[in-house]
DNA sequence: GGTAGACCTGGACGC
DNA sequence: GCGTCCAGGTCTACC
């Protein structure tokens, strides 16, 4: 068993920045919310898997799982600290934020951070498969896909860590479709696995990119299967909230907090954003909406 | 650059 | 039971 601690800059919640987004209710995370529990199936670059067992600590996150390593422990620290964007630094946006009473909430709160999946491949697989469908098929499809390809824990082959985009390219389009049942979005995830396992598409690099945003946005649209909206969703996730992921749910928010429920467009949205400049999708995801239904 | 139509799936809904 | 609609959209063809 190996125990550590991760320092977060402050202000930090974890509850809050485990609920950021809705990650933390698909495999292979699991959040126990009355212990303050977040676990995730990882699969480190050895191909070791292992569970980790996230909880909150002073001023940042205990971590807890199998025996480690150094260099497993430095490499799942620095998974977690990505996934949690612990030293992120949002001191400018709260700024913004108290003049803002529909934001009033988020500095006291420290809203802010985005859960994100220690890879990116994996945040790019995980949005495609939330796009045109329910969230519930969103959590059944990822559910069969890490269980028909992620690498199960050693003493629990119930319970698998996210495929690696390897596993992923091996797989055939027929397959993705009548066993996981990814439907039309099956040729986009083959396509994407066989793209980052050749090394032709390098989504790590996203993370650290010096790309002005638009520049990357148009990268990342590039993909097959990511849109308008999924672009905005990962730029959200990597620290670039310039966009609005507009869905339906954001069209109905929108519609109601000023169009009296009337039908609004893409561009009605973002309009009433415009003024938060680079914080836009940051202030559109922590609206304190009126319309709750 | 803007827009209509097709697209997998499966749960909700009306009949 | 059965048909239709639609959801945390995107792609392609066409104008």
């Amino acid at each position: 068993m190996t125990t550590f601690t991760l320092p977060a800059r402050q202000p930090f919640n974890f509850h809050n920045a485990v609920r950021s987004h809705g990650w933390y209710q698909v495999t292979p995370f699991h959040y126990d919310e009355a212990a303050s529990l977040l676990t995730y199936v990882l699969r480190l670059s050895t191909g070791k898997v292992v569970e980790l067992r996230l909880t909150p600590a002073t001023d940042g996150i205990q971590v807890e799982t199998a025996a480690l390593t150094r260099a497993e422990q430095a490499e799942a620290s620095d998974r977690v600290d990505w996934m949690f964007g612990l030293q992120r630094d949002f001191s400018d946006f709260y700024a913004a934020t108290r003049h803002e009473p529909k934001l009033a909430h988020v500095e006291p709160n420290a809203y802010g951070r985005v859960l994100r999946s220690p890879t990116f491949f994996e945040d790019v697989v995980r949005t495609i498969l939330t796009t045109n469908t329910l969230w519930a098929a969103t959590k059944r499809m990822t559910l069969n896909l890490v269980n028909q390809f992620g690498d199960p824990l050693p003493n629990d082959s119930n319970r698998r860590a996210f495929p690696t985009p390897e596993r992923l390219a091996g797989a055939s389009e027929e397959q993705l479709r009548n066993e996981t049942r990814l439907g039309y979005r099956s040729p986009y995830l083959i396509e994407l696995a066989r793209r980052a396992a050749s090394g032709e598409l390098d989504l790590e690099a996203f993370k650290t990119s010096d790309l002005p945003t638009l520049e990357l946005r148009k990268e990342l649209l590039k993909i097959k299967g990511i849109g308008a909206y999924a672009a905005a969703n990962l730029l959200m996730i990597l620290g670039r909230p310039d966009f609005i992921p507009i869905d339906s749910w954001a069209a109905k928010m929108v519609s109601h907090e000023w169009h009296d429920g009337q039908p609004v467009t893409p561009a009605e949205v973002e309009s009433h954003f415009e003024q938060w400049g680079q914080w836009k999708g940051m202030a559109y995801w922590f609206w304190n909406w009126s319309y709750q239904g």
